[in-house]
RNA sequence: GCUCCUGUGGUGUAGACCGGCCAAGCAUUCCGGCCUUUCGAGCCGGAGAACCCGGGUUCGAAUCCCGGCGGGAGCACCA
């Protein structure tokens, strides 16, 4: 290889090792805790602040939990504010769902999402007008009646439209009309003077205000005239005093579209920040999918198993802790990420470690007779193995005729041969005898585990025969699996995570009858 | 087509602005070991990328420059 190269490096590694031999002890690097990057130009504002901006049209899902955690990390981070802010400005398009006001709340609670302040779009019509007028009237907007498809060929070709020159007195008299009614949904529209030159059609002239005759679920019909999301974004991202915007990458003309508005309020337009946008290799993102499979009955609601909706995550198990380290973890970027299930249920997993109990559920149960057995059996088993001072569950079997009797999940009968042995979890290890339709019939080894770990024996769980209330755990694909489960997982709340032993971690979705969510992957 | 963003193992990320300490760190995944018992967790060990490709600058490039290719977003009277 280039030798001038090498002998470099070796003469000043030589150099190191004879000067500072210190330096070259390998400095391991610790996994420090991840924190997001400091924002830029904070000190041109007063106080950070951040916002979010969904559109109840539907449940907040994975997708929008990056932007929220990180305006929410932020605010903290430099002790500003954060704000909720509903845009519910497109009955016609994006009919709002009214009780997705309170549960976006609510999910942004469960999110640990401190929120400071409140605002409802639709509440600010009158505001919107008021900064219409103004442009208007200062010759920065103009109310358009060309149709749409005339206006686009003149835009395309950087050329002006009749209705862009005339004086702002005409336009307020359009404007006028638009608000009375005289205009007909659809004849006209207000726009915000851009560069005709600039490079990306997208923004030249970019419509603010349209006529919309459908009716608000909050506002009814008091309204005609409805702003557009560049300009009700726009005016409201500078009067809510919004600092550092956290927006989807696809936002990025939105961005110069109102930085055209700002310059003709003499506004200072806030520090932008673009994220890519957040997949799921598993679970629906799209809100008009969802929206589409719950109407038709494909899915049982906004928290069905299969959606990646943060009250469906929330309803696995799923914990807002490991969101919001999976979301610095990605941290602020322009690149798409796809988040794989295996990282952010790995995550989960070591949260709810501690604190998940341990119980046993025999699913699909098979009958397994025990013969040979002389004495009785005592098993005590560890609620947590980490934590014995949390207990035991015990159990006394006691043979009768020489017998016991049990219940063992039909998913391990693979894994029982005949001739072979089996370990009892915290019991015994029995020799397979039968394994038959009737059930499994076995006869009484020994009772030392080592004896079956030696031997590589299969270790399986089980429920003494007559013992054990129905279970049913829900899994990821909204199938359920049942069977029987030990009785005190019926003292657990709803909410509360634990692992069924040899299953994996679940949430207790209700107590009696018993069902849980599948959280483990 | 046009405008903009982007390209490190299976996945996600660090490093890139301020070239050498990076034949590339961490997490996840998979495999093996330890552990008074499975699963999980934990600890230990291992597998897996010469950093999209090609040129250039330089003593030296994942890092800078140019070109190519790939991926993504936007181009609504939606947000």
């Amino acid at each position: 290889m280039k030798e001038v190269n090498s002998w470099t490096q070796e003469e000043q590694l030589r150099h190191v090792e004879e000067n500072h031999p210190e330096l070259l002890a390998r400095r391991r690097v610790e996994e420090k805790k991840k924190t997001l990057p400091p924002l830029e130009n904070v000190d041109m504002w007063p106080i950070v602040k951040t916002r979010f901006a969904p559109n109840p049209d539907g449940a907040l899902h994975l997708g929008s939990a990056e932007p929220i955690i990180f305006c929410d990390e932020y605010a903290k981070m430099y002790d500003g504010r954060f704000i909720l802010r509903y845009e519910d400005t497109s009955a016609e398009v994006k009919p709002p769902i009214p009780e997705m006001y309170k549960a976006i709340l609510e999910d942004l609670e469960w999110l640990g999402v401190k929120v400071d302040e409140k605002y409802r779009q639709s509440d600010r019509l009158p505001l919107y007008y008021e900064y219409a007028e103004r442009l208007l009237k200062e010759g920065n907007a103009y109310v358009c009646t060309c149709e749409v498809k005339a206006f686009r060929k003149l835009y395309m070709a950087s050329e002006t439209c009749p209705c862009r020159g005339l004086p702002p007195v005409e336009q307020l008299r359009r404007w006028e009309k638009m608000l009375d009614g005289t205009y007909e949904k659809g004849e006209a529209v207000v726009r915000i003077k851009t560069d005709l030159d600039d490079p990306n059609p997208a923004v030249r002239d970019w419509p603010a205000l349209r006529i919309s005759d459908v009716e608000h679920p909050l506002q009814g019909n008091r309204y005609r005239v409805w702003p557009l999301y560049n300009f009700s974004c726009g005016i409201d991202d500078h009067l809510m005093g919004v600092s550092h915007i956290i927006r989807g990458k696809e936002h990025d003309v939105n961005t110069t579209r109102q930085r055209w508005l700002q310059r003709h309020l003499g506004w200072q337009y806030p520090e932008v920040i673009n994220v890519g946008r957040l997949g799921l290799e598993a679970g629906i993102l799209s809100k008009s999918k969802m929206r589409a499979g719950i109407e038709d009955g494909t899915y049982s609601g906004w928290d069905d198993p299969r959606l990646g909706t943060l009250r469906a995550l929330r309803r696995r198990g799923l914990q807002p802790e490991a969101i919001r380290a999976t979301m610095i973890h990605v941290g602020p970027k322009p690149v798409n990420v796809t988040i794989s299930w295996d990282n952010i249920a790995a995550e989960n997993r070591k949260i709810i470690e501690p604190t998940s109990d341990r119980y046993f559920f025999v699913e699909d149960p098979v009958r397994l007779t025990v013969t040979g057995v002389t004495e009785r059996h005592a098993a005590t088993l560890p609620v947590h193995p980490d934590y014995p001072e949390r207990g035991t569950r015990d159990y006394v079997l006691t043979p009768k005729d020489g017998a016991l009797e049990f219940n063992v999940s039909g998913k391990d009968l693979e894994r029982l041969i005949v001739g072979g042995l089996t370990r009892l979890m915290g019991v015994m290890n029995i020799e397979v005898t039968e394994v038959g339709g009737s059930g499994v019939k076995a006869g009484y080894h020994s009772k030392d585990y080592r004896l079956a770990r030696d031997n590589d024996a299969p270790f399986i769980h089980w429920l003494p025969s007559g013992v054990g209330v129905d279970a049913r755990v829900v899994l990821p694909d909204a199938t359920s699996a049942t069977g029987l489960a030990e009785k005190r997982v019926q003292e657990m709340k709803s909410g509360e995570m634990f692992q069924f032993e040899r299953f994996g971690y679940c949430r207790v979705d209700t107590a009696k009858p018993f069902v849980a969510y599948f959280t483990h992957r």
